[in-house]
DNA sequence: TATTGTTATACTCTATAACTATA
DNA sequence: TATAGTTATAGAGTATAACAATA
């Protein structure tokens, strides 16, 4: 019997990996969260943490269930997320005027401040990997493709 | 003070999300990820478990470490997982030739033909996700384009 | 009855460290 | 010394069910 052992990865075929999207989606996914981590890690935001932030930013005032939603969470998550984004002093609770079952979420002043750093940062990093895109519009497209992906 | 609370989510500004491609990256994949698992769950098939079949597939007789390089998981993580797809009698275990350490993976017969069923089911949802893309070698572009993004 | 925030729970993924047997 | 497989473990992330207060 021949020994068919193969050891060196360099030359592993793929085969119908590489003509998956939803393989390659998964690769590049991953490759931004490492890169997104490296750089907000030390400040304590992971890409979850930022995008309730940033939901929160643009959006005064929606309730917890509102966030979940609009992220695609469940409501159940946001309870821990928020506790801690309210103990890192970035936002806050307020109780809703209209529904006394829910809290209205609010930025802090330092959260506001605390947020332009850390936009500025993930643009950084985001603007460094739109470097590779190479055609004039092709960002453009790319956003709005991976869009259209994530369409049901 | 005015009620500022929100209600509605239909009015939610993504704001930096919006120009992110991370961000995009994230529920494009999520789509695909949950799509996937409505159409393999029944056999008992994530992507993850997929990825490693595919790999085992094309290239006989790679060891585990050697898959686990190849997908950019972690050795330990292997364990479990070859543990199951040999359970479902999928791939097994052979001791390596050349190095009683280690063990090779192949396909067993039945593993082959149910590879090809849970192709099937891949590549047609694949590529009804591949009609959304308009333009002619536009796959080709998103494939390529993805690949790039996926590089440290 | 339905919904909000919450808690508890569980399950998957992932990452790390340590152990053994081999190299 | 270093490596392959393994085990144990711990930390995220995610999903479900149930509860109290309120609608």
């Amino acid at each position: 019997m021949a020994d068919d052992t193969k050891k060196s990865d360099s030359t592993v075929d793929f085969g119908i990996l590489n003509t998956l999207i939803g393989y390659r989606l998964r690769r590049a996914q991953m490759n931004f969260f490492s890169k997104f981590s490296e750089v907000c890690s030390d400040l304590g935001i992971s890409p979850g943490l930022f995008a309730i932030i940033a939901i929160v930013e643009r959006n005064p005032g929606l309730t917890q269930t509102a966030v979940a939603q609009a992220l695609g969470n469940d409501r159940s998550a946001m309870v821990a997320a928020v506790d801690k984004l309210e103990k890192m002093d970035i936002l806050k609770r307020r109780p809703a005027k209209n529904d006394r079952r829910s809290y209205a979420l609010f930025m802090t002043k330092y959260g506001e401040t605390f947020f332009q750093t850390l936009s500025a940062r993930v643009m950084e990093h985001e603007q460094s990997m739109a470097t590779r895109l190479k055609g004039e519009n092709e960002l453009e497209w790319l956003l709005e493709t991976l869009d259209t992906l994530s369409q049901r």
